[in-house]
DNA sequence: CTCTACCTCGCTATTTATGGGGAGTTGCAT
DNA sequence: ATGCAACTCCCCATAAATAGCGAGGTAGAG
């Protein structure tokens, strides 16, 4: 029974195409016997990507009634670390249980477990699993897959990274280490005054330097320049 | 041997201090046969936070070289969402190599395997194996153990974040909808004039929009509070 | 040895951002 | 219904950033 999962891993490791992803998570559904698996990321915007077995339906409705922005999951896991399951989610505001009736009226089960999921520059997705259960079966089911869901979880959000390119792109452009000093300084909120004083520097140097990482990093202006040196990793705050 | 993982798995998950930590990062060392474990955090002010068996020294040294801000290791790992063998990092540059000599001369082995963790609010931490051993045999210790590892940079992180409360609320302002939108577009290098043209409203809006996300985030400047967003992870680029 | 990249400093003019004021509307929640 | 938070708009004066012109010294790579 262990090995139909190490099978599945190794299928998601060689997965090439979103389709790959959707079979994947169809057959996991069917090994862990639950009604939904799902795999999809958030974005800052509120766009989403991702595969799953929930119908077109609910999908679409989700998306047409802005779902997205009330939904308890989304929230909850963006502000946590660790798995949770459903139940112990916020759902004490009016719009969040209709959403949750609707939920269940498009085919849902009554259980929910999603595992938030981070990657580099912000990348934030979700793996979910739906099931119909009774409370202490599904917390049993909880604590016996944790760590299994965990490790798919991860291997599903490597894959959708890979599709996507996100980041792994490596021509971040060298800056020198004045340049970079003096992008920290910046984006440590010093005023060019108090960032040249840190360097022991003159005011014109640091502009200089300032205005150098700003054609490396292809960037419009400071803050745009400091932008991109901390979405790279190029610096650290 | 499998039950030892797991009596340090529990040890760590009843964990009430950063001495325990310490006292179950000597044990996993003892268990892998390694030279050193270790777990710290990069913070959003750039201090380090963590525990681990490296000598003091080399902590010491480490800070006082200022070499978070050209360890590949710190870079590489801030690029990547899987865990990286030191091997394949990026050493062409000089004082990486020299920074990596000076390791090796304060005790550390010629192998490391580091696996980054992320959390809410921008959180970034790093779970790092490092020993003395050939590349094919610290190749497969890395195939044969990742998961355990992961599962176990998991379990610190979440007490790390239990132990300051990082993520669960509260320390990150809540901008508006129009707060973040007036901060992605300035992230992404736009001006004010065409900020304010992208969302359809006057220049002087736009402003009050950048003074109030200022405030919120407790930043000096436009920059600086972009700077924040980002780093916190409620705007990306 | 030359060439390049880096580090350092100066000037002027223009554009842009910031820091104070106010003031009115909408919408949601208590 | 009252209040609070968000959204929208305006003016003025000052501070800061940007764009353009310079120059010279040092260290490393080819």
């Amino acid at each position: 029974m262990k090995n139909r999962l190490e099978d599945l891993l190794s299928t998601l490791q060689a997965a090439a195409t979103l389709e790959d992803l959707q079979t994947v998570l169809e057959e996991l559904r069917d090994y862990y016997k639950v009604e939904h698996t799902v795999y999809h990321w958030v974005n800052s915007v509120g766009e989403r990507y991702g595969a799953g077995t929930y119908s077109a339906e609910w999908v679409d409705r989700y998306l047409e009634k802005d779902y997205l922005r009330l939904d308890p999951v989304i929230f909850g896991c963006f502000q946590r670390f660790t798995p949770v399951s459903w139940k112990s989610l916020d759902w004490s505001s009016k719009p969040a249980r209709e959403m949750w009736q609707d939920a269940i009226d498009h085919g849902l089960g009554n259980q929910g477990f999603t595992i938030p999921i981070r990657g580099p520059n912000g990348q934030f997705a979700l793996f979910t699993m739906n099931a119909t259960a009774a409370d202490e079966d599904w917390d049993h089911f909880i604590d016996e897959n944790t760590r299994d869901l965990m490790i798919i979880a991860h291997e599903f959000n490597k894959k959708a990274l890979e599709f996507e390119q996100w980041g792994e792109d490596g021509n971040v452009p060298a800056l020198s280490p004045r340049e970079l000093a003096s992008m920290s300084c910046l984006a440590k909120g010093m005023s060019r005054a108090q960032a040249a004083a840190e360097l022991n520097i003159s005011e014109h140097t640091l502009r200089v330097y300032i205005e150098s990482a700003r054609h490396k990093l292809g960037a419009m202006n400071t803050t745009h320049a400091v932008a991109r040196a901390l979405s790279t990793g190029i610096i650290i705050i």
